[in-house]
This record gives C-alpha cells, structure tokens and sequence, in this order.
RNA sequence: UCAGUCGGCUGGAUGGCCGCCUGCGGAUGCGCCAAAAGCCUCCGCGGGAGGAAAGUCCGGGCUCCAUGGAAAUACGGUGCCGGUUAAUGGCCGGCGGGGGCGACCCCAGGGAAAGUGCCACAGAAAAUAAACCGCCCCGGCAUGCCCGGGGUAAGGGUGAAACGGUGCGGUAAAAGCGCACCGCGCUUGUUGGUAACAACAGCGGCACGGCAAACCCCACCGGGAGCAAGAUCGAAUAGGGGUGACAGGGGCGAAAGCCCCAGCCUGUUUCCAGGCCGUCACCCGGGUUGGUCGCGAGAGGUGCUUGGCAACAGGCAUCCCAGAUGAAUGGUCAUCCACGGGGGGCAACCCCUGCAGACAGAACCCGGCUUACAGGCCGACUGACAAU
C-alpha cells in the first residue's frame, strides 16, 4: 500500500463516490491498473490550528496502518477525509467506522459492476 | 508570618506493544564489459519540535535582479546623551519629566520667537488679546435696582487649560506699580561631567498657554525582491534571448549625409550620455508547487576564566545537537504525578469518577520585539507586624 501524494490525484479521488462515518468522510476511486492501493489523508484548516490538525492526521494513518491493512484492495484510491469528531473519537471506534464505509463502498461499486454486465448482455 | 517589587528556571514521569523520518557502518540484490556513483531490502549504532517553533513587526546573513554620471526633488523610517552589536526602531548605563511610604515602575522625550491650522462643551474672553457681573472716580437730573464718560483686572463664575503665586507697601479703586521670598526665562558667567545635563552666581519685572500622534521644519538613515530566492536534470512546437546586416515620418540635398518630429526604458524632474521599436540570417536555449541540489559547523551550544557597573567583548577547554516537503519527530495501553467533581474520616489521608493535562508543531538560517500560556520551583530586594 502506498501513499497517495499529488494534488491531480486528490482532486480525481472527489469526483469519486463517498461515504461519511461518524469519525470521518471517505472517497474510493476505481483506477485503471491493479497496482497497490493508494491512500490519502485530507485534514482542512477547519478543523483547529496546527497541533490540532497533526493529531488528527496522525491518528487517521496509524488506524489504517493497524487494524484496517487488508481492508485496502489494489487498484484502487482512498481518501480520508478528517472531522471534528476524528479527535474525540475513541480509537476502536475510529477503526470499525472506516472500516464499515470501506464494506460500503466496496459493495456498491461491486453490484454497479455486475449491473453493468447484465447491462452489457442484455444489449445486442 | 503577611502584603508587594524585580529577575531567572521549568513546561508532566516511567514502562509494554506496534510504527515513522534521518546520519554513519555493514550485507544481499539491481545497475555495468569491469569498477564507481546511485537505487531497493535487511541488520547494527546514533539523532529526531518550542519557549514562544506562533504573529511575520524590525535588523542582518545568503541568493538573484537592477545599478552610466551629476544635481534637485519625492517617498519611507528614526528622533534626550553615551555605550554595545554583524545590524536595528533591540539591549545596557546615565540625564530629564511623572507616579509610588518604599523596593521599583511608566514616558513617540528634537523644533511651537520659520509659517499655516486646531483648541469641543461651558465661559465675557481660548491668544497681535479682551472686559459679563463687580470695584472706583467724574458728570447729569427724572434722585433711581437710573443714565453717560473714564479707570481697573483685586474679587465672582466657566473650563482640561484664563497671560505667574504668597505677603507687605501702595492707590480713588487697582495693577510687578515697588519690595521680599518662591516660580519662570536668558545665544551671561563659573564649576563638575565625554555628553544629555546639574549646581552656584549674575541679569531680566515676567516676556514665551496647549497640540508637531494636524500639516510642517531640522538632523540622520534607506536600491528591489525573496528559498515558490537561485542552480541543475529531461521531449517537441510555439514563444524567448544574443549577434550581424538592412530599416521609422517630414525637410534640405544629385548622393553621402545633416536637421527636425517623435514614442518607450534606466523611480520622478532637468542636463549630458546610452539603448530599444520592423525584416532576414546564424547561434543560444527550455515554461512547470515534477526529481535533485540549495539544506545546516553556526554572529553554534556548554563549562571555566579575564576586562567591564552592565549590555557585551576576549581567551581556554569541550561537544556535534532535527532536516520533513500532501510535510517524519508518532499511535495505543497501563501505572504514577498534578487538576476538576462526588463520597467517607476530627485529621493525616482513603475510595470512586472524568474523550481531564496550559499556550501551542520546525519549513533557508540567525539576533531582537510583540502576543498566548495550566501548574510548579528558585533567588534578590521593599514595607508592615511579631520575636530575639
């Protein structure tokens, strides 16, 4: 799994579909290739001064590192986006959130798929 | 012991598990004809946020650009004196003014007799003075709470501020009108001090209200932009830059050439000087929040010491101490220590509980300033009270 560090790929990832948790907002983008899975993590300037915005960021990337490792398919972009309640939330819950919008996520794009099969069998 | 003033330090601790960035050394692999550089992975040994890292308000280093000469002007800044420093608008020491019983604190602290302007409300009057009430003198007849002329600035009242104060003399009433003391002024002198300035003496009846943080005047200082600076690596076109040749409009002339008209640039203006403006040929070369370098041995830290009241400077010894770039320096759990709440106990203290641990995150690097900050610690000094 790799980080995902250019501004052109943060901007594709929110054209993509999301889903908001409690402890954060998360965008999965399709790509192309069958690479690693990409992830990045977005913590605006709302949510607090500098110490704040770091803590956030931090705990973000050490809940995906941990418990969410496979959860991440190849492929595939990821976007984290921070929120207020990032910070407060305890750190269990913080995990099982991003882990039930990937499950999501996941499971909508994969039956968007299998419409577009049967799509594609019905037409000539 | 209480109240207070000044200065300095600190900015939770320990451990388990799992990680991140980076320096050095080593190993495997890739790379290559070979070697080296470089890259990937792993191992070992080190290092890894602050006193303000913050605001970006001053001053420097560093980098690039600009900089032809002279003068004037504009713009911005600073503003008691001396020292200190790479430098400052910082800091230290002093002077002057103000506040506090005191330790000590505060002050944009040059010029108001160069000029312009402003001074609300109140008040008669807010500055070349002036005269509302009043006081005094003279004159008038209608003898009054009267009218007219003159003297005066003591008293009244207004205000942030009213053209010296107190006393005695003096006078019709008064007044620096005269005198004494105080205050004030002086481009007067002496003494002390590097100086700001102070003390003393002399002179002057007293002239000079405040605001320069309103314009202004005086003295001194000042190129611009910033690490997204700048360098370098890599493909094409367009565009860009350099050099050379020819070349604007009008007049005179056969021509060469000369003169005039211009426009733009070197902050502005003036004078002198210079360059550019289109076409062709040749040469150079690459925009970019892509990579790499810049990038951390420094006006460096710590200790001792010498000089100095101090800021600070010198000497010796010793140490190497973050380097990210969608941005590492962490996440999580436990215990302790603080803190808030509740309960028990006479008390020391004990138990439970709390998303509860100040302000806040390096971004080229230093020196300052300013602002934010839970709690804790230390030192010096002042004033009370008590005791000896």
């Amino acid at each position: 799994m790799e980080r995902l560090l250019l501004r052109k790929d943060f901007l594709a990832a929110a054209r993509s579909p999301s889903r908001a948790v409690k402890a954060c907002v998360v965008q999965m983008r399709v790509r192309e290739d069958q690479a690693a899975a990409r992830v990045g993590f977005t913590v605006t300037k709302k949510l607090g001064n500098a110490v704040k915005r770091n803590r956030i960021r931090r705990r973000l990337k050490e809940a995906v590192r941990t418990g969410l490792y496979d959860e991440f398919q190849p492929g595939h972009d990821y976007v984290i986006i921070g929120r207020a309640a990032t910070d407060g939330r305890c750190f269990a819950a913080l995990v099982s959130d991003i882990r039930s919008a990937l499950d999501t996520l996941h499971t909508q794009t994969r039956s968007r798929a299998a419409a577009d099969i049967t799509k594609g069998q019905e037409k000539p």
